[in-house]
DNA sequence: TTCAAGACTGCAAACAGTTGCACTAAACCT
DNA sequence: AGGTTTAGTGCAACTGTTTGCAGTCTTGAA
């Protein structure tokens, strides 16, 4: 039925162990020998089963990727960058989706631990004491976190948001309205204090919110009476939602506030105005994370944001 | 170090094979040897391992899943459908992109061949040939495709975009246009023919252009020389396009022309004026799709799509 | 010519489970 | 009481590959 290693042994005359070896072992195995094996092979449609050689190797040749949400809009780019990254080395990628439940994030990475030589896992919302312990039963590298013991790839959103606020300085604004993320968040956090340390704008924090597109609109309001005519969002759907909000209050963008995003997601690039915003190099960051568990090394690496002006920033009136 | 089925039966006092059913056969144990191994397999932290179950089985538990980008909007929503329908029968997924390339998708089947109890392909641009001689080596379903032999599963378009040029009419549109998709595509002839059933709208078709928001961007002037006041895109992305080219060219959706899109992918939702669109059950057919596979059914589903009215449609002037 | 080294290749034991078959003991019939 | 079923468990072979070890054959050097 399927065509094993014996097949092919037996139909080029050799061994097994010599098939086994011209795939996994190619020097060792005489060249005509080789070529020998390797036609029949093809002839036969000969496929080495990796879950046989998983068994006595102990590698699976797959990854895990989790993430938290696929539908979201940050996460496609990264996971495919992961899977493209992954499968120029021969490798396969299981993607799965924690819907946002950190445990169903344990209980995935449990599930997956025997199947896959690594994990990555992006924007994690598990305990670090949790994350710790199952660090031990499969090697992982994190996006978006510090962990100890992990190896890590981290987006600079601080200098992200200096750059984003330094722009809004630029064009002439001097009060600035951040419109943060949900309480307790990691990176609302990041975003703040890198933004205070900009000199001669004066910051106004409204939030928490809701990190989505109905957090943005209804914070609309708080914006308009802050007095600010320059706004960084915590992500590119806040500020979407809040450029919709500003509009139901008689307030356009760009003409009278300026609004900046974060995360350069699709819909962004696709609204109307086009919404100026600081690129997170998701793509990259897929990309990093599955060399790094493909190479075992254990480092920890920030990736550079960057800001794309497009047309929600102007100068205040 | 890993700990094994052999590691569980020494400390619970039975041979292997009663650990092994008491997994994989949990009725034809003792109710109490069965907890006592439970609770020993437990303390141990054991999980069976799933290369080396599917060595003898032949059954992975793994499904795979093949789309042509990862990153088109079209697509998150039915890999997360399909991820939780698999997850939900305790199968892992694998995600795959083919960067629209057919020899990548005709090689990622080969290569998961072994290693999935079965695929779903969507949209596969494979030619049938192929395709077929694919289908004896795993057993697959295909979305958005007919191929005798295989499980389908289809979204009505064709009913979808009835519904679309009904709603123009309906508002008082008598001539429409039709922005179509890229020369040879399915889905666009299904449109097409569908929409030249309507009565009482006269129908111009504007085309092949290329599915994206730049080809919609393109297509701005003809459909405003074409003399219609509705228009139905070959999807939401080329609708997206369109709404901005029209703009430029000073027409306003909807108070100058109705554009409807198809597909209902979240930037459509977040636009501005917020698209009117039929949607399409990726969900669905995601779910659909593994739910076929796991139970080895070879069936054809044809899901109905419908019509969401949003802010992209007005009578005409 | 002899020996050592090296290049190939074969042998067989793993790897971690599953499963058909055989066996025992208890339960069920007449 | 004797025979038959049935439930529960053990035995051992098997899944497809890898890999340490050992054997054979060449080749090159002394």
């Amino acid at each position: 039925m399927t065509v094993t290693i014996r097949d092919v042994a037996r139909a080029s005359g050799v061994h097994v162990s010599t098939v086994s070896r011209t795939f996994s072992a190619p020097h060792m195995v005489n060249a005509a020998t080789r070529t020998r094996v390797l036609t029949v092979a093809e002839e036969l449609g000969y496929r080495p089963n990796r879950a046989a050689r998983a068994l006595t190797t102990g590698r699976t040749h797959n990854l895990g990727l989790i993430v938290a949400d696929i539908a979201n809009p940050f996460f496609p780019p990264l996971i495919k960058a992961a899977h493209a990254a992954a499968r120029q080395r021969d490798y396969h990628l299981f993607v799965a989706d924690t819907d946002e439940e950190p445990a169903a994030e344990e209980e995935l990475v449990q599930a997956f631990s025997k199947q896959v030589d690594g994990l990555v896992l992006c924007s994690p919302r598990a305990s670090n004491k949790v994350l710790e312990r199952l660090a031990e039963r499969v090697p992982f590298v994190v996006i978006n976190r510090r962990l100890r013991g992990a190896a890590t790839v981290l987006m600079d959103v601080g200098n992200g948001a200096r750059l984003a606020v330094e722009h809004l300085s630029g064009l002439g604004h001097r009060r600035v309205a951040l419109v943060s993320g949900p309480a307790g968040s990691w990176t609302s956090a990041e975003i703040r204090t890198a933004s205070e340390q900009v000199h001669g704008v004066e910051l106004v924090v409204i939030g928490p919110n809701a990190p989505t597109e109905r957090g943005g609109f209804a914070a609309a309001a708080q914006v308009r009476d802050s007095g600010a005519t320059g706004v960084l969002a915590y992500n590119d759907l806040v500020a979407i939602g809040l450029i919709e909000g500003l509009g139901e209050l008689g307030l356009g963008v760009p003409e009278d506030v300026s609004v900046v995003g974060i995360d350069d997601i699709v819909p962004g690039r696709l609204n109307r105005p086009k919404l100026t915003t600081v690129a997170m190099p998701t793509a990259a960051a897929g990309r990093l994370a599955v060399d790094l568990l493909i190479q075992e090394v254990t480092a920890t690496t920030s990736l550079e944001t960057h800001l794309v002006i497009r047309d929600s920033t102007a100068p205040p009136r």
